[in-house]
DNA sequence: AAATATTTGACATTTATTACCATTTGCAAT
DNA sequence: ATTGCAAATGGTAATAAATGTCAAATATTT
């Protein structure tokens, strides 16, 4: 499957319309365009980046309506943002549990899969007061494309 | 050690003290104002709320100046932006390894200090490729305070 | 195809952050 | 302590990110 594909997994194409079936949310082209960019990436974009590349195909999209979208699809599971320390909200569309490496150097944000990260217990000594749902690690370092342009050590 | 203490912990003092020298930064009032506030909460506060917290003591404090100044202490390693999925950045004077659980009922971001997830081993399979420095893992769920107002179990 | 509920697009506004620059302050050298 | 200069601050303006409003457009139901 590559990048450009015109239609987007169909595995999140079906979540997509289940979902809004589920809750009355109305199908769309808005909706199946944005949902369908995010879910071809992983480059956990902003809003502002999704909206840049979805006005391509989806002439006349408003800002406005990309803002909203994710917000929907965030609140019906259909993503989620990123933790990050940036000021701003970064989305991803894979709901599964994953972690990420945030580049100290040019920000980029990866996808970390790994199955024994995704195994960690809650703090035992916590349960009771706290619940825990989920959880996210945020890694810190460099990413391929910052390693090799830097030789093999931080140089800084 | 209360947490209204005039003073902020001499150790954090000593390092901003130290890193300041260190780096040719100028000891001013605003700097050493803003990091012992930083350091003497565990809120994870966003610029505004520690501007809105200063001004009190420093009457005159200009935003800006607690904007740059946060910039300042995070670029120094005085502190750090803690990775959060909102549109904000948020600030921790505890540059140790430590991790967070974001409450999905009231947003708030609680330390969560347990051994047991400080010696995690980075992915074998990805040395090489990405240089891992750090880590911080997110957890989501409920705080104390949002879990006792709700019984035990999640209403939404 | 018509009726209705939902969503969108355009614009205005708020919130968060950064840029700019004249004034002030910290600090080192008298 | 006083001077001189580099560095930092404060105030204002500008930019960026996100949200609110509402009439027009679209999706879904009938």
């Amino acid at each position: 499957m590559t990048r450009h594909e015109k239609h987007f997994s169909s595995n999140k194409e079906k979540e997509f319309e289940f979902t809004c079936r589920k809750h009355g949310l109305s199908l769309t082209i808005q909706r199946r365009a944005i949902l369908e960019n995010l879910a071809g990436r992983t480059d956990h974009p902003t809003a502002d980046q999704i909206y840049d590349a979805v006005k391509e195909h989806l002439k006349g999209v408003s800002k406005t309506t990309v803002y909203r979208v994710l917000e929907t699809l965030v609140n019906f599971g259909l993503a989620r943002k990123v933790n990050n320390p940036e000021a701003k909200a970064r989305f991803d569309a894979d709901t599964s549990r994953h972690h990420h490496l945030t580049c100290i150097t040019c920000g980029a944000v990866l996808d970390i899969h790994a199955q024994q990260l995704n195994r960690l217990s809650f703090p035992e000594e916590l349960h009771g007061d706290v619940e825990f749902i989920d959880y996210s690690i945020n890694f810190n370092g460099r990413c391929p494309a910052c390693l090799k342009k830097s030789g093999a050590k931080n140089t800084e």
